[in-house]
DNA sequence: TCAATATATGAACATATATTCATGAAATAA
DNA sequence: TTATTTCATGAATATATGTTCATATATTGA
């Protein structure tokens, strides 16, 4: 809080900060963390609510999950997706109502 | 402030975030924005400045301007950039720091 | 007009990736 | 074990785009 910006950026964060970026930049996993951030759902019920394949949505949740931008839990056959980061959902809420008024 | 998340994201909303995303989602991007918050600079000295040719700054200023994330004003022949958005930028200390602390 | 400087642009190439289809893997129940 | 359900994964294809090179455009000054 309260920190000034530094001087340059060290590689690492600047590739991670772009792969963060990189990962919302999709309509698909938009709507993906959309869904999520109503709550827990399963790949499944994610694919119906989109209307997407189930396999699209695997795939791309892969990359959110690698990200740590989800979490899931096993249930029988049924993994669970949920937000993992309530602070990137704020980044994203920030977005969108700046999509909105421009 | 203080609004709730609408049940759906219509098309056109959803497109322009997942753009200004994608804008941010390159390195290469990501440092002239970060060049360009420090202050105004001309094509030529952000190319100095990271590096890379003048030709390819341009073509990546064209997509930060496309988006509105840069404004420019002239100068004769030169050319000078600047951050058109705080907001924006906010945005993407947040993604910083989240990224630093992952 | 002509030269010099700064920036923009078009084409080409290489690379990245989203989606689809087919199939594999894991858990459960009979 | 076998069948069923749910999810993950690999291959193939199409598309998007970042960078480079060459060149065009715009402004200024002589």
């Amino acid at each position: 809080m309260g920190e000034h910006q530094p001087e340059s950026i060290d590689d690492e964060t600047l590739y991670k900060v772009s792969q963060i970026f990189k990962a919302l930049s999709e309509p698909t996993r938009i709507k993906i963390m959309y869904v999520l951030n109503k709550g827990e759902h399963s790949v499944n019920q994610i694919a119906e609510t989109l209307g997407m394949l189930q396999s699209t949505v695997s795939h791309q949740l892969r990359v959110l999950k690698n990200l740590r931008l989800v979490k899931f839990r096993r249930e029988g056959t049924t993994i669970y997706y949920s937000a993992d980061d309530e602070h990137v959902f704020k980044m994203m809420e920030q977005t969108i109502e700046h999509a909105r008024h421009n």
